[in-house]
RNA sequence: GGAGAGUUGGCCGAGUGGUUUAAGGCGCACGUCUGGAAAGCGUGUUUCCCAAAAGGAUCAAGGGUUCGAAUCCCUUACUCUCCGCCA
């Protein structure tokens, strides 16, 4: 969440950021109804303490007479320390009310996009940062998408997802499973061979963690949430991963910290439909190498361009069509002050597909889970906190089965034979 | 799942209602000493709120009793031991 003193110290530029976002007239004015919310609390605060600094040194003083024997002053002063219980009351009463009103609205509050991040409405808005240079192949030239390639090669089975469980949860099997954990290990060495430590996180979290990186309030419905023990199956291997770090004082010398994990991801996706949920393109279960980072606030843009490259080299090295795009406000993820977005090209359903999201947060993951290093002054600063996907599994399965299909197989790259053991499906 | 014991600062650890303003130790930082270092000695060292001295909050979390709670009561979470179940 936004810090209140970025709010005051500010003003203008939080709201220019905000302005991008395309809110309504309504949230904006939360910002200001922060510092009013603000200012009241400090002058209650004020005013409690001074009520209880006065009821601690009385008590002091009974404590004495007591010890002294001088039983009738102590309780003639007792009662009068009684008499102040209901104006403390009534102040802690306030003081909470203008907290949890602070804390609401920042929670409202999305992220304040950074200054290069374009301003629109929809995904129409987003600006293409690289394109991708070499020709796409064209329509007809890569024919069959690639649940048709999955029946065909007996890869994966959806049917079988619904007996078992329900739709959306692909089950994978010969080659479409070997593929599937081929990429797992060549995503999860690339990481490791760019400094990142590998982490296997649980896929279950809790409370606590899923309201720190932002899951909840805002996203309670997007989460399988087990009931019987309040727990949550994660979206994504950055809710727990970017937890570890929850409540935390580093030291300069700490950054940067890089993580990375593989976990199966879970999403209800309630409310999607159509050609997006055909096949793989967007299911409840799909797995994902994640890389996480904390840096120092001086160098989480050039982390954030470091994440960039390598997500591009994976794709490149997997030889996919691709191009980045930088995320307009109105696309931009609550808690984020600038994405990335990488788009794989589906060569037989002619379209892009996202296959991973590069996001500085800033500061607005870490002042929710007070993850913060001791600066050169000695005091204690928030850090910032990115992450990116790299990659998300089905998708780039997706776009590599119908990019390399030919009339009778598929060929695989020849980075992933390594990891594969086979060279063709088919 | 059942029974019992626990949770105190970066770490260890004392503390059963009032000089606890959390003892003592370790670690760390600075100073002193030294040619330099170690040892010794001295000072400092939770985090958060407030512009800040002062002040306030903070002993797992939340609630309660009390003039006053690390300390007593209730609820929850977690840890350990034993029993049960189990890959």
């Amino acid at each position: 969440m936004l810090e209140v003193t970025r709010i005051r110290n500010d003003y203008d530029a939080v709201i220019a950021g905000l302005q991008k976002r395309n809110l309504s007239p309504e949230v904006l004015q939360l910002v200001d109804e922060v510092i009013a919310q603000d200012d009241r609390r400090k002058q209650v605060q004020a005013e409690l303490d001074q009520l209880l600094a006065q009821r601690n040194s009385l008590s002091k003083e009974i404590g004495q007479l007591m010890q002294g024997g001088r039983r009738d002053e102590a309780e003639s002063m007792k009662q009068s320390v009684s008499a102040m219980k209901g104006s403390i009351e009534i102040m802690q009463d306030q003081l909470t009310a203008a907290k949890d009103r602070i804390e609401a609205i920042l929670l409202t509050l999305p992220n304040v996009p950074q200054t290069i991040v374009p301003a629109g409405k929809h995904a129409e808005d987003n600006e293409v940062f690289r394109d991708w240079a070499g020709p796409l192949p064209a329509a007809g030239d890569k024919p069959l998408p690639h649940w048709e390639l999955g029946k065909k090669y007996n890869l994966f089975d959806f049917e079988l997802g619904v007996k078992i469980t329900g739709s959306g949860f692909p089950l994978y099997r010969g080659k479409g499973a070997r593929l599937q954990r081929a990429l797992i290990q060549f995503f999860l060495d690339q990481a490791i061979a760019a400094g990142y430590e590998e982490i296997i996180p649980p896929l279950l979290v809790n409370e606590d963690t899923a309201r720190a990186t932002g899951q909840l309030p805002d996203k309670e419905g997007q989460m399988y949430h087990c009931t019987a023990d309040n727990l949550y199956l994660i979206p994504t291997a950055e809710v727990p991963v970017t937890n570890i770090y929850r409540d935390a004082i580093l030291q300069e010398s700490d950054f940067p910290i890089k993580l990375t994990g593989y976990t199966p991801c879970f999403r209800r996706e309630a409310g999607s439909y159509g050609s997006d949920v055909k096949g793989l393109n967007r299911v409840h279960q799909f797995d994902k190498v994640e890389i996480v980072q904390f840096q120092h606030p001086d160098r989480s843009d050039e982390a954030l361009m470091a994440m960039l490259d390598h997500v591009a080299s994976l794709l490149d090295q997997l030889g996919l069509p691709y191009r980045i795009l930088r995320l307009c406000g109105g696309d931009l993820g609550h808690t984020s002050s600038i994405t990335y977005d990488f788009e794989v090209f589906s060569a037989a359903q002619q379209k892009w597909l996202e296959v991973s999201s590069v996001s500085n947060f800033e500061t607005y993951q870490t002042n929710r889970m007070r993850l913060r290093f001791r600066n050169g002054d000695g005091a204690t600063q928030l850090a910032h906190s990115l992450n990116g996907s790299a990659l998300a599994l089905a998708r780039v399965v997706a776009a590599l089965l119908e990019f390399y299909q030919t009339s009778d197989g598929i060929e695989m790259p020849s980075v992933l034979i390594p990891y594969t053991n086979f060279e063709r499906i088919g």
